[in-house]
Formats: structure tokens, C-alpha cells, sequence
DNA sequence: GTCTATACTTCGATAGAC
DNA sequence: GTCTATCGAAGTATAGAC
């Protein structure tokens, strides 16, 4: 698992270091998600990518053959998690609050901005994005229907998918906003959805 | 007006064609925003705007020397244009709908969308996008401000400011989403939005 | 598995002819 | 005001040596 480090150190030129190909997928990944939050989708390459990590651009071309095989098995990471995730709030005693939190988290919720913004700009991207989010939704969807059985304060015209939808428009925007340094009415958003939350949940035990 | 070459002359070739400076301005201001919204900020480049519109592609760094100087001028025309619409809204019968409407305008929201995936990567972009994000902010929660004056169904947790964030992070990751073919709980976002203004407004003669 | 080297493309930007 | 011509930087991608 562990790459052998070479045991005579020849310093100056660039060496040829074998690591473990898992290892070496989830520098490039990571490095590639680093890039799509901080900078941009436009700011991932595969220069940029092996700059980082200081492999040769080549290497990348080696795991991910065409620049779209890259940006699929990092929206794949990126998924696969956030169903791990998702499977701990419906264990939650709030499932509901902790749904808004995980939404809330930074990251992920830039991310997934830029992604759709990607997909914009590569259309074969569409297909997968369209479906990933779908199931997603679906899955966050039915942890917000299991809270409204027992918490009748949800109105007939909001469904659970209308509020589940709308409670990642609220946290994504606001995520890509501070991103770039717009802070205006955010606090008195979140004010406002701790708020609504909190009614929604008094029904329950 | 035709170039004149030595020998055998091509009257085919591309002729110089003066315009109305404003005319080319707003033809190049014009492609760019269709780039944008159609294929995203990164399709968004001085060649590409110059074959849109057939001209050279020297021309765009005339009126625009650097790329920067293109999509702030994009920016600031987008801007305008809302702000006028803005007065339209505060003179209608239901502010509410209206501004919801408003929002709702696919092409507009989306331009907007796309300028904070750019400012996120070109980072000189980000005070235009935040002052101008700012202020007509606090133009539409006045809006919302007014009509809540009258009808006292709002919440006090709920201000007018963050129903107006709210709103168009609503509608921009709507606007957004359908882009790239994302439709899921959409339908239900927009009736229960619809339900939720209609709630707020009833107070209202 | 990683590197060197290379081919091809597109982009931003500028100088100068018309 | 618009075009031609050109430069250099950066991107995708591939072949082949190690």
C-alpha cells in the first residue's frame, strides 16, 4: 500500500516515483475539487492539476484519458459522499436541522455549484448531473416526509420535495456568493430558515 | 474599400464595414450575453464574439482592450436593465408576484448565476459583483418592505430582506438547473412559492 | 506508473496597414 | 473603425522511453 520510498535520495531532477494508483487518483481528485471550489471550474487542468501535486500532466492523461473522465469520477466522489452523509441525518434526532446543516456545509454546497455551471459549459456532462441530482433530491426528499408524518405544521401547497429543493437553492446561493464576497441579507436568511425550520419541527415527540 | 491584392484580386474577401460605434458595442455586449447563458462564461472569448457577430476579432479589443473591461461593461448593462424593471415592479398592483415574476425571468437569472461562477474565477470581478449585488438587494427588499407594511402576515424572523434573498436564490438555482436539464421538485417549488406569496399578500386591500 | 517530447488548438493581446 | 499578421501562453491529447 505504502509507495517505497527509493532509498538513495538522488536530489535536483525530477524522479520517477511509483506510488499506489489509488493513492495517486485521490491526489489528482482532491486536488482537481480543491481547484473547482477556489477558483473555478475553468481553472481545472490538467497542467494546473499535476502542477499541484507535482506529477507530471501526462500522469493525469494516464488515470483519466479525456479531461471529462475526470470531472465524472470526481462528481461521482463527490456523490457517493454526500449519500453517506445523508444516511447519517436520517438517524438524527432533528433530521430536519440536519438536513439544513448538511446543506449548509461549504464545500459541498460550492461544489455543486460549480458543477452545474460546468455542465453548462460541457454538455456531455447533462446526463449524469440530471441523474445524480434526481436521486439525490428524491432520497433528501423522503427524510423531509418522514418529519412531516409526525409534524402536521407542513403546509398541503409545500411538499417535501418543494422544501427539500428549496433549502439547497437557499444554501448553494449562499455558498457561491460568499465565495466571492457578496454577504448582503445572508445572515437574515439564515435567521429566517432556522426559524421556519424550528416551526416545522414543533410537532414533533 | 476592397483589399487590393497584386495579380488575381478575390472580391470575395471579408469587406471593412463601418458602423455606428454604439451599433458594435451593443452587438458584441449582445453575443457575449447570449454566449454566456447559452454555453456558460468559459465560451465567453474575444474570437468567439467576433465570429458570432462577423467581425474581427480585433475589433472586440478595440472597444474592449482587455476581457476583463468586456464583462463588467456586461455586468453594469445587466444591471441597469434590472433596476429599470425594478421601477416597473414598485408601481404594480401585487409587488410581491411581480418581483417573483421578476425573478423568475429565465434568461436573467441565469446571466446573473453565471457572473458569480466567473467573479469566483476571475478574481477582479468580485467587488463589481458584490456592490452592484448589494445594492440592488436593498433595492427589492424596499419592495418587500412595503408590501409587508400593509400585510402584517410576515414573520418578524422572516425579514424583508432575506424573503428577497431568498427569492432569487429560489430562482436562480432554478433558472440555473433547467440549463442543464435538471428539473426534479421543481414543479413543486414553484407552487409552493406561489402558495407562500399568496399567504403574504392576503392582508393586502 | 511516470516521465520527455511533441502536435495541435484556442486564447489574449498588440502593431500596423487601410 | 476595421482588418491582417503575429506573438506568447496555456490547454488537450498522444507516442514512446524508462
Amino acid at each position: 500500500m505504502a509507495a517505497q520510498e527509493a532509498g538513495f535520495v538522488e536530489p535536483e531532477k525530477t524522479k520517477r516515483i511509483r506510488r499506489d494508483p489509488e493513492t495517486t487518483r485521490a491526489l489528482i481528485l482532491d486536488a482537481a475539487e480543491r481547484l473547482m471550489i477556489s477558483e473555478g471550474y475553468a481553472a481545472v487542468s490538467t497542467r494546473r492539476i499535476a502542477q499541484e501535486i507535482g506529477v507530471n500532466a501526462a500522469t493525469i492523461h494516464y488515470y483519466y484519458p479525456a479531461t471529462d473522465d475526470l470531472f465524472i469520477a470526481l462528481h461521482a466522489r463527490m456523490t457517493e459522499r454526500s449519500t453517506a452523509d445523508l444516511d447519517a441525518i436520517l438517524e438524527a434526532g432533528n433530521p430536519l436541522q440536519a438536513l439544513w446543516e448538511f446543506q449548509s456545509n461549504w464545500a459541498h454546497s460550492a461544489l455543486g455549484v460549480e458543477f452545474i455551471a460546468l455542465a453548462n459549459h460541457r454538455k456531455s456532462l447533462q446526463p449524469v448531473l440530471a441523474q445524480a441530482t434526481s436521486h439525490a433530491r428524491a432520497l433528501q426528499a423522503a427524510t423531509v416526509r418522514r418529519v412531516a408524518e409526525t409534524a402536521p405544521a407542513l403546509p398541503d401547497a409545500v411538499s417535501p420535495l418543494a422544501l427539500t429543493t428549496i433549502l439547497v437553492a437557499i444554501s448553494r446561493t449562499l455558498a457561491n456568493e460568499e465565495r466571492v464576497g457578496i454577504t448582503t441579507g445572508h445572515e437574515d436568511v439564515r435567521r429566517a430558515v432556522k426559524w421556519i425550520l424550528g416551526t416545522l419541527s414543533q410537532g414533533e415527540s
